[in-house]
DNA sequence: CCGTATTTGTTCGTATGTATT
DNA sequence: CAATACATACGAACAAATACG
């Protein structure tokens, strides 16, 4: 025939949570109630539930019961913040503290590494030359957030940035420090990708072994006055539970309608 | 003991793929001489092959074979265009065309809707108002792009616009039209956020069938001089190959280092 | 803490269908 | 039409995780 049926029994149990028939994080019927149901095999049922789980909308739990995944409230953040505006931390974000939930970072594990050729032709300095890295591990409330690195190139060591190798916060933010050494932002250039998790993302983030939920990685050179590039900044964000925002020109400042 | 079988050897394939062993496009062993490699069953091979698959790596293809995949080259588009540079058509973007390759699009389907929450929301009209509606079906050489719906409250039709309601293409660009009528953009805010493809995106973008690529939906709002809502863009791109930039502040003209 | 029942996870075997060459 | 290769479907058994008395 034409849909085979681990496809209609997937599509009727998908119709069913969508139209909330079956209330989110509820439990769905055990595999065999399931069997019962559609009259079908087992491997058919579990066939069907692993579309689902594909596709996010369920969440099998070994010893208990697949149940409905519950809908995140997605963290906001918007990316067009101009260079120099307000002290901030290690990122460009404003942070998605609208809804009262503050975000807060590790303390930043920092490494003098040898510049990855990404980061080197980022930073416009030759391969194999080593680079400052600031890695953090952030949070909102208890939620993880981000995974974010930046890389700064030895010479600002040398120009006086000494305390960019000390593994400890700057508070007021990088930017402001540097700013201070004469070191401004004026501006910054970005990129927005998906990819599949690797192994210490889909751990950090606890995603589903899969690999079904996609991070974005957002990919930042910080450009100096003189043109020059000081930092590259890489974040990782889970793609289900972020959401970025970008303004351009003249907007009203009253919230975004996201989604 | 530990790691499952399936998982095994979905590794061990995984690591093949990706050190180059096996070549892009180059066909898998079959699943018979797999079974013979692995000493496992065919559902065990089927369900390593299966890992693969989600992590989009190989494709398998009834008849024919199980081939790693090849890795598009991601297209580039900017989102942080000033308002008012350039004759853009519909959409926001500075188009991909720096390779070579260049953006075509469909003649529009236009059409009278009651507007959806989200849209009625965004334009800040009231709920059950009609919207014009313009869909576009969006290609890069004779790779499919990105699929864009745009809406207009009927109001700007009231105030003369008569042309948005054509299903035809408005030469120069809607922005330009509108301008021409004292309709002016000044500025925009865009929401960023991922998600699984519907069917219609999924047949459109010839997506795996088990919704492993998500789409990127990217959501704009345009403002006009008294702060007013006119036009709410929603594109959607395959995240397999689409990249974005952003640009704030001073930074130089040479091109980005993407990825 | 232990044992048992429940539920999902893994693995095998087998048969048949469908797409491609 | 036949051969090949993946897709669907069933049945069965045991393992692993969890819940509960």
């Amino acid at each position: 025939m034409s849909e085979p049926m681990y496809r209609q029994i997937a599509d009727d149990l998908r119709v069913k949570i969508e139209t909330g028939e079956t209330a989110q994080g509820a439990q769905l019927p055990t595999e065999i109630e399931l069997m019962d149901q559609y009259k079908a095999s087992r491997n058919t049922v579990r066939d069907a539930i692993k579309v689902l789980t594909t596709r996010g909308l369920v969440e099998a739990r070994a010893g208990q019961g697949t149940f409905v995944a519950e809908k995140v409230k997605p963290f906001v953040s918007t990316l067009t913040v101009e260079p120099g505006a307000g002290a901030e931390d290690d990122v460009y974000l404003a942070e998605p503290k609208a809804d009262g939930r503050e975000p807060a970072s590790s303390v930043p594990r920092v490494e003098i590494q040898v510049a990855s050729p990404q980061v080197a032709e980022a930073l416009r300095i030759g391969p194999g030359e080593q680079v400052v890295s600031r890695h953090r591990e952030r949070f909102i409330g208890r939620k993880l957030w981000s995974l974010e690195t930046s890389f700064y190139p030895m010479s600002l060591i040398e120009d006086g940035a000494a305390r960019l190798i000390e593994a400890a916060p700057i508070e007021g933010g990088v930017l402001a420090y540097l700013a201070e050494l004469g070191i401004r932002e004026v501006g910054y250039r970005g990129s927005i990708a998906v990819r599949p998790p690797d192994d210490r993302e889909q751990a950090f983030f606890k995603l589903s072994a899969d690999g079904r939920v996609p991070v974005f990685e957002i990919f930042r050179v910080g450009f100096r006055q003189n043109g020059d590039r000081f930092r590259v900044t890489v974040t990782v964000y889970p793609s289900d539970r972020n959401q970025f925002l970008i303004k351009v020109g003249d907007v009203p400042a009253a919230q975004a309608a996201p989604r």
